[in-house]
RNA sequence: GCAUCCGUAGCUCAGCUGGAUAGAGCAUCUGCCUUCUAAGCAGAGGGUCGUGCGUUCGAGUCGCACCGGAUGCACCA
């Protein structure tokens, strides 16, 4: 059968209802009450009935509340002024209910209708350059959509989309002659086989980037150089192309640790790079559909805003033939659509990027590559410091990822000893508890911020273990799971969830019959904290039906089953949205 | 100048397609560990939702105009 949620069932109910006075069936829609003490939900239909049918809206609301009144999955249902329907469930449906996804899988979760291939472009990393914290949002709130995304059915490809095409590649090259002349890279006779062998290892190369950025920079001629070189590399010059592989290849194996740590994973490791072959085809078709023109040299595609506004164009070829990330970011939707079938194209980038993205979207679906509403920019704000300004080190340097990660978890491991956990671990759960939490801290911090809002990253945080935070919802899921386990060292089981007697019962009940809602909105907006939220509310929800029903010295069997079922699948639930989110849970803690 | 995002409690943030008395966490104050992990639970105080108009029976939410902040606007990514 359908997973229908409690709105929807008594949602049917009430568009029987309004149906029956010969009004909409969609006033009967259901919402969680804003008003607990008055009902569990609420019906406002008959409001917007009131001035849709030229009536009384209280009288409507009575009509109503009348029709529905004897049905059994209510338990009450009362009007008030103006309007408003407040309803109350009868506590069996509310338990059978609830017995239903103890059953299931997803736990509520309902699968999506229309699968599509989505192709979800996050990290984007450049090549040469280390991961610092301005990373941190692209992988996290990536990696949540993927597993969202996937959990309700979609088919996801992750592509890390590495900058490896653009002028800091030039600029490298150049960085290296300099230095390094003497390499066969760089001697346009030399015929024999380039080194397997890297000249220079990846610290090396990353501690030449900020003085070559800088360099050029502060001198135009040395920018020519590296935009120079970026076109030669862009053409097929052999030696470049050879040395470019080792900077591609050491990157990225000095990146993947941190990204493992965080747990992070792509499916591709495709770059800019890997859509040059597509590069000259797009643009081929932008000039034949005469949608590309030219402007000061350059190939530029013209864009007009939703408000008919025109703004900067987009830059197809620069006025030295070279392609820029706008080139590449279009040839690559090209290659999702035609080379890889995919259906539709996630963009979770700094928010800086929007004009480029609309820009680039524009051309795409003049170039019909993919409608408008299958390409979606899924920007998110800054991370700024407490001067609300992008956020730097103490000594005014970029914060490395890795440096972030070690900080929190030797923070979080402090604050294990502290709760004499070496008593009770070994040094290996140790670390692993302390890793988990250090995780699920900085992920959480991250996430629970609404993606498009710029926000203030303050490194006090990853010292703070207390209310909302990644490690409330771990310590709550790693007491249910030490219940369950005292439960089963018992011989006790989890049985059918019965009617509440308790209101912390009846609120837990509740608060996971809304999972799905959850899950829906997160997945509409792509916006992963409305996963926190719910995952947050239903740690509240345990934590206070933990205190108040004590499980193991309960001496009504049935009850005691009851409440096992009701941990059990509270678990279940809670480990099915940390995964979504990215965070793992340890067994204890 | 044009465009995008943001402005909600002392601080950091939620508020789902407009609905009743605007919610959390931190910080402050008060209780609760001889009962399943106190990284917890219960409670208190704290707000002209940037400002002003407008639409509406009804606006934190929608529209317009201002104010304030961040960001982006041609060959960087």
């Amino acid at each position: 059968m359908s997973k229908s949620s409690i709105e929807q069932q008594i949602g049917l109910l009430f568009a029987d209802a309004f149906t029956a006075l010969d009004m909409d069936a969609d006033l009967g829609r259901i919402t969680k009450s804003q008003r607990p003490e008055l009902g569990q939900f609420q019906c406002n239909g008959a409001l917007p009935a009131a001035k849709r049918y030229r009536r009384n809206p209280l009288e409507i609301a009575q009509d109503i509340a009348e029709k529905v009144q004897s049905s059994e999955l209510l338990k009450s249902v009362e009007v008030t002024p103006p309007g408003f329907i407040n309803i109350k469930l009868a506590d069996d449906f509310l338990a059978s209910s609830v017995n239903q996804l103890t059953d299931d899988a997803l736990v509520g979760i309902e699968t999506t209708e229309s699968p599509e291939h989505i192709a979800l472009d996050f990290g984007g990393p450049n090549a040469a350059k280390p991961l610092h914290v301005g990373h941190l949002r692209s992988s996290i709130i990536g990696e949540s959509l993927k597993r969202t995304l996937r959990t309700v059915g979609h088919k996801v490809t992750s592509d890390i989309h590495l900058g490896d095409w653009g002028t800091q590649m030039g600029m490298m090259i150049e960085a290296i002659k300099k230095t390094n002349p003497e390499l066969p890279y760089f001697d346009e006779n030399f015929k024999g086989e380039y080194p397997k062998k890297s000249p220079l290892d990846v610290t090396e190369f990353m501690s030449m980037y900020p003085e070559a950025s800088q360099l050029c920079k502060s001198d135009p001629e040395e920018m020519d150089k590296a935009r120079q070189a970026t076109l030669e590399l862009q053409q097929g010059r052999a030696g470049y192309r050879a040395l470019w592989q080792h900077i591609r290849n050491l990157s990225i194996e000095e990146m993947k640790p941190d990204f493992e740590r965080l747990g992070v994973t792509f499916d591709l490791w495709y770059g800019e790079a890997d859509a040059d072959p597509y590069v000259s085809v797009v643009v081929q078709e932008a000039k034949e559909k005469k949608i590309a023109i030219e402007s000061e040299g350059a190939l530029v595609v013209p864009y007009t805003d939703d408000k008919g506004k025109e703004q900067a164009p987009m830059i197809l070829l620069k006025s030295d033939g070279a392609a820029i990330y706008a080139t590449t970011d279009l040839a690559t939707i090209k290659e999702r659509v035609e080379n890889l079938k995919m259906d539709r194209c996630i963009y979770v980038v700094d928010n800086r990027q929007d004009l480029h993205f609309r820009q680039v979207f524009n051309a795409a679906t003049q170039l019909n590559y993919l409608a408008k509403d299958k390409l979606t920019f899924a920007g998110f704000g800054t991370m700024n410091g407490p001067d609300n300004k992008p956020f730097k080190t103490r000594d005014g340097g970029v914060l490395r990822l890795t440096d972030l990660i070690k900080t929190a978890t030797d923070l979080a491991y402090t604050r294990l000893k502290e709760t004499g956990a070496q008593e009770r671990f070994d040094a290996e759960e140790m670390a692993d508890i302390a890793h988990k939490v250090a995780i699920a801290t900085i992920k959480f911090a991250d996430l629970h911020n609404d993606r498009k809002a710029n926000y203030i990253f303050d490194l006090e945080k990853f010292s703070q273990f207390e209310g909302k935070t990644g490690p409330y919802l771990l310590y709550s899921a790693v007491r249910m799971k030490s219940i369950l386990r005292k439960a089963e060292e018992s011989g006790l089981m989890a049985g059918n969830i019965m009617a509440p007697t308790t209101e912390e019962e009846r609120e837990l009940m509740l608060a996971m019959m809304s999972i799905n809602k959850a899950v829906e909105t997160t997945i509409e907006n792509l916006q992963p904290h409305h996963l926190c939220d719910f995952s947050y509310g239903l740690s509240q929800s345990f934590s206070r039906f933990y205190n108040a029903c004590h499980i193991m010295a309960e001496t009504d069997k049935n009850k005691q089953q009851s409440w096992l079922g009701l941990t059990k699948l509270a678990l279940k639930q809670q480990e099915r949205i940390l995964d979504m989110l990215g965070i793992a849970i340890p067994e204890r803690m």
